[in-house]
RNA sequence: CGGGAUGUAGCGUAGUCCGGUCAUCGCGCCUGGUUUGGGACCAGGAGGUCGCAAGUUCGAAUCUUGCCAUCCCGACCA
C-alpha cells in the first residue's frame, strides 16, 4: 500500500478521504453510504464518548436505549418534525423472507407485510416524547433527564466518511421539564457542555449561537449550536442542543399536574453530538504526514520505538523501554512499545505519524551509552535527544503542552479565517477568495438568507450568543440590521 | 435523486478506441538470508470469476444492455 497521502493543498477533500482510509479510521462497507468504523478509529470515538458521558453524568443525566423502530404514525404527530425528516427514512415494510418459488433465491414474504412500517430512526424525539407520556403525572416527575448513545439512520444521497454517513452513531439528550425558563438553562448548559468538550478535549475553538429560523431542527423552537472551521475554510457545525418548548408534549399530549394543580404540559430539549466530530477533529489538526491527535484523544499517546542492533542490543533496550512505559502509565499516559522486529524504525516512524500518535520516543545504541532517548512529537515534528532521567514527567508536560499548541493553532486558524463584510461585493469576494467565516448585516429574513445562499452559497452558519449588537445594513437588502451574523460555505 | 467520470490481485496501475498466448508493471504479502538512528536489501514464491448479470460472437478485460459501488458537480442534509 502506498503510504503517501493526497497534498492539501492539491486536493483538500482527497486528502480527507486519504486520510480517513489509510489512518485505518474507517473504511465503506457493502453497504452504500454506511461506513465501518475501524478499531483504531471506534478507539477515539469511544475516547470521545468517555469524556462526553462524564460529563452527562456530571451534569444530572442518565443513560436509557430507545428502540430502533419508530411506527410510522408517530412520525406524523409533530408536522414540522415529519416535514425535515420525511425524506430521508428508511422503512421497514415486512417482517420475513421466504425462498422464491422458481428457486432464484430468497424474497420478501408479501404475506408477511407489516399492518404498520416502521421507521428506522433518523432521531428519537417521537418514540421517546411517546414513552415520557407514561412516565409523567406530576410535577414530582419532572425533570427527566435521559441520554443515549445510539445509531439512527438518515436516507443520504452524498456520503462521506464520518462527515455524512446513511448511518452514524451519536447521542441524543431528551430531558423534560416543568417550566419553560428550565428547558432553555438545560439547552444552554449543554450547548456549553459541548462546547467545552470541543475546546478542552479535541481542541478546537467552537463559535457557539442560534440557528436563523431556516437552519432550526425540525420541530425545535430555538436551535443552539457550535460552529469550528476547518482548514480549508468550510464551516462545521459540530454540535447542537434544542429548545422543543412544548411541540412534543402537545403532539404526544404529556401534560403534568402542577404544584398549584393546573395542568400543563411538558417542556422539552434535545440535544446531540455525533461520529461527525470524528471529521472535525481530522480537518481541524492533520497535515500532509497523516493524523494529528490531541493528547487527549489519542488512544495511544505516547510510542516507544526500539533501535538497535543484535539480539542483544535489543535486549537491553526493551529492559529501559519496559522500565519507561510502566513510568508513563503510572502517571495514567497510555503507551505503546513497539518492538516488532518485522518492520524497521523509519517505518514505524511514519506508522505512528501517519496514526497520529502525539509522542513517540525512540531508544537506540547510542542512548544506551549516553542514558538518553530521543522524543519526538507529533503536532511540530520536533526532535529532541533528553536523558532518561525525569523522563515521565517530561512526556506528561510535553502532552498538555501539544494539547494546548493544538488548540492555539486552530484559534489563530479561525481568527485567521474569520472576515468581516460590509458590503455584498465585500462579502462575495472574501468568499471566493479566502473563504472561512464571515460576519456580515442581515435583515433577518428567511427570503434574504436564501436568496444569498443560492447565489453565493454560503449560509448563515449562526447568530453568535453574546454578538455585540451594532447598527448596520443588511449586505443584500440594504435594510436596517441590529447585528451581524456569522456566514460560512459548510459541510 | 439528476449530470459526469471511474471500476483489472490487498493497494496503485498497463492493456479497452482497433475482440484472438493479455492478463502488465510497481508496492504490499509469504519463505530464507543479510539488515535496523526516517518508509531496508538480495534470492525465491504465492495471489486475479478483469465490479456483477445478461447479450453479441467460433472467441469478450475489450463490443451492447441492465444493475451495483466509488469519486466529482448539483438538489437535500448532522
Amino acid at each position: 500500500m502506498s503510504k503517501d497521502l493526497t497534498k492539501r493543498s492539491e486536493n483538500y477533500s482527497q486528502w480527507y478521504n486519504d486520510l480517513v482510509l489509510k489512518a485505518d479510521l474507517a473504511e465503506n462497507s457493502a453497504v452504500r453510504g454506511c461506513m465501518v468504523i475501524k478499531p483504531y478509529g471506534y478507539s477515539i470515538w469511544e475516547m470521545m464518548q468517555a469524556a462526553l458521558d462524564k460529563r452527562f453524568k456530571e451534569t444530572g443525566h442518565s443513560n436509557a436505549y430507545f428502540p430502533l423502530f419508530i411506527p410510522k404514525s408517530f412520525f406524523t404527530k409533530e408536522a414540522s418534525h415529519v416535514q425535515g425528516f420525511a425524506k430521508e427514512c428508511a422503512v421497514v415494510t415486512h417482517y420475513r423472507l421466504k425462498n422464491a418459488e422458481d428457486g432464484s433465491g430468497i424474497i420478501v414474504d408479501e404475506d408477511a407485510k407489516l399492518e404498520e412500517e416502521l421507521i428506522v430512526r433518523p432521531t428519537s424525539e417521537t418514540i421517546i416524547w411517546h414513552t415520557y407520556r407514561g412516565w409523567i403525572q406530576s410535577y414530582r416527575d419532572l425533570p427527566i433527564l435521559v441520554n443515549q448513545w445510539a445509531n439512527v439512520v438518515r436516507w443520504e444521497m452524498r456520503t462521506r466518511l464520518f462527515l455524512r454517513t446513511a448511518e452514524f452513531l451519536w447521542q441524543e439528550g431528551h430531558t423534560a421539564h416543568a417550566k419553560a425558563d428550565e428547558a432553555i438553562a438545560e439547552t444552554e448548559q449543554m450547548l456549553n457542555v459541548y462546547a467545552e468538550f470541543a475546546e478542552k478535549y479535541m481542541a478546537i475553538p467552537v463559535i457557539k449561537g442560534i440557528k436563523t429560523a431556516n437552519e432550526r431542527f425540525a420541530g425545535a423552537i430555538e436551535t443552539y449550536c457550535i460552529e469550528a472551521m476547518m482548514q480549508d475554510g468550510k464551516a462545521l457545525q459540530a454540535g447542537t442542543s434544542h429548545f422543543l418548548g412544548q411541540n412534543f408534549a402537545k403532539a404526544f399530549d404529556v401534560k403534568f399536574t402542577g404544584k398549584d394543580g393546573a395542568q400543563d404540559y411538558v417542556w422539552a430539549t434535545s440535544w446531540g453530538v455525533s461520529t461527525r466530530l470524528m471529521g472535525a477533529l481530522i480537518m481541524t489538526h492533520s497535515d500532509d504526514q497523516g493524523l494529528v491527535l490531541p493528547p487527549k484523544l489519542a488512544p495511544i499517546q505516547v510510542v516507544i520505538v526500539p533501535i538497535y542492533k543484535g539480539e542483544e542490543q535489543l535486549n537491553q533496550i526493551n529492559d529501559i523501554a519496559f522500565t519507561l512505559k510502566t513510568a508513563l502509565q503510572n502517571k495514567g499516559i497510555s503507551v505503546k512499545y513497539d518492538n516488532r522486529d518485522t518492520q524497521r524504525p523509519g517505518f514505524k516512524f511514519a506508522e505512528y505519524e501517519l496514526k497520529g500518535v502525539p509522542v513517540r520516543i525512540a531508544i537506540g545504541g547510542r542512548d544506551l551509552e549516553n542514558g538518553t532517548l530521543e522524543i519526538a512529537r507529533r503536532d511540530t515534528k520536533e526532535k529532541e535527544t533528553v536523558s532518561k532521567e525525569g523522563i515521565a514527567e517530561r512526556v506528561e508536560k510535553l502532552l498538555i503542552e501539544i494539547q494546548e499548541n493544538l488548540y492555539q493553532k486552530a484559534l489563530a486558524l479561525q481568527n485567521n479565517m474569520t472576515h468581516s463584510a460590509n458590503s455584498y461585493d465585500e462579502f462575495k469576494s472574501i468568499l471566493e477568495t479566502k473563504g472561512g467565516f464571515v460576519y456580515a448585516h442581515w435583515d433577518g429574513t428567511t427570503e434574504t438568507e436564501l436568496k444569498i445562499k443560492e447565489e453565493t452559497k454560503a449560509t448563515i452558519r449562526c447568530i453568535p450568543l453574546n454578538n455585540k449588537k451594532e447598527e448596520g445594513k443588511c449586505i443584500y437588502s440594504g435594510k436596517i440590521s441590529t447585528q451581524r451574523v456569522l456566514f460560512a460555505k459548510s459541510y
